[in-house]
DNA sequence: GAATTATAGACCAAATTATTCGAAGATTTT
DNA sequence: AAAATCTTCGAATAATTTGGTCTATAATTC
């Protein structure tokens, strides 16, 4: 391969594709190999661990997903509403996202029920939103699958983070400042700005 | 458990949603009793492995495409094009089905672009029909998986034996013809009418 | 043609998996 | 209420899978 980051972005795309479908624990390397066309062993030259594809293919995402979401944001005079309507339609990329949430909690089912607690409180629409931060939450708990509580607590931490910019109707708050708010509470500690 | 019979449709609808999300492969018989919240062991007290209740669970599947099949084409009068338009429009169930067939084959996605060679021939929509042949094509080496060239010979036939009831355009051949023809090609084996 | 970069096949220890078995709760039958 | 049967499951297991390593070797660069 001519250079070494791009051979990693071709990995990150292809495992990434992967690891959406099945989740983490349920792709393995060899499937990665062999959608790359290349020996599993050669992966490992550019890659430490199963584990730092899968970082780098969920920082891929949010980077993605981040700027999709400032861009558009930017562009909307009306307020929080039409934001919201725009995050409804963007549903799609955020299903990519939770689907890595659902393969790496595949054994915390329950996480749903929580949130679906959660949405009555809302509107349908917020169900998107609900999704981003199912992906917030879980990308804070990748390397501690384990402790369902404490990715419980790190869910509802997030949900309460957002309940001022996001779901407050108080008018007078400037819409620049809310989805900086949004932002922070969702990318914050994830994507270097 | 009342009935014995009740329980094991609990199971092959419980378990036929983890089968057609991850496949047969990925499916583990962990997940599945963990979805029916019973001992894994217990599971073996109504069927003998894992591939009876895959093999129950396709079954149980391709009976309801039957059926909506045959009472749908029996109550459209005009031409074989409605019936297609039908098909399309039920995507979604054919789109479950198609799932099983990506599991089974998970490492033979070569087939996938032996059929966008042959769709290319017929319009957008024969797709929805081409999914059924995919899974007409697992049925019949769900247990074969190995042997990659036998399902593409399978599918091959398949195809060859639907063209005549379904892409041709010869308007003398009756609708009720064509229906017994196609489902014969499709099931045949498969489902006991 | 030596040194470095890149690839993959054989291999391994650890983990996972489908399945079995026996024991113990239930429930029903006598 | 004892016996017989039905149902459940935890623990054990044998086979397979899996992430990862090591070594040999091909390709590229110097």
């Amino acid at each position: 391969m001519v250079n070494k980051e791009e051979f990693r972005r071709k990995v990150i795309v292809s495992a990434g594709q992967i690891f959406s479908r099945y989740g983490f624990k349920k792709t393995t390397m060899d499937e990665i190999a062999k959608a790359l066309k290349m020996g599993k062993s050669s992966i490992y030259y550019y890659f430490e661990s199963k584990e730092e594809i899968f970082e780098a293919v969920v920082l891929h995402e949010a980077n993605i997903l981040r700027n999709e979401l400032t861009t558009a944001i930017k562009s909307v005079e009306s307020p929080i509403d039409k934001m919201r309507n725009y995050v409804f339609v963007r549903m799609k990329s955020f299903e990519k996202l939770s689907n890595y949430y659902n393969a790496i909690f595949d054994k915390n089912l329950d996480h749903f029920d929580f949130i679906e607690t959660i949405r009555e409180k809302y509107d349908r629409e917020e169900l998107a939103i609900l999704r981003l931060i199912l992906y917030h939450g879980a990308r804070k708990n990748i390397f501690n699958v384990a402790n369902s509580e404490y990715t419980a607590l790190a869910i509802q931490t997030t949900l309460k983070g957002l309940e001022v910019p996001l779901f407050w109707k108080k008018k007078e708050v400037n819409i620049e400042n809310r989805l900086n708010a949004i932002l922070d509470v969702l990318f914050n500690g994830i994507v270097k700005k």
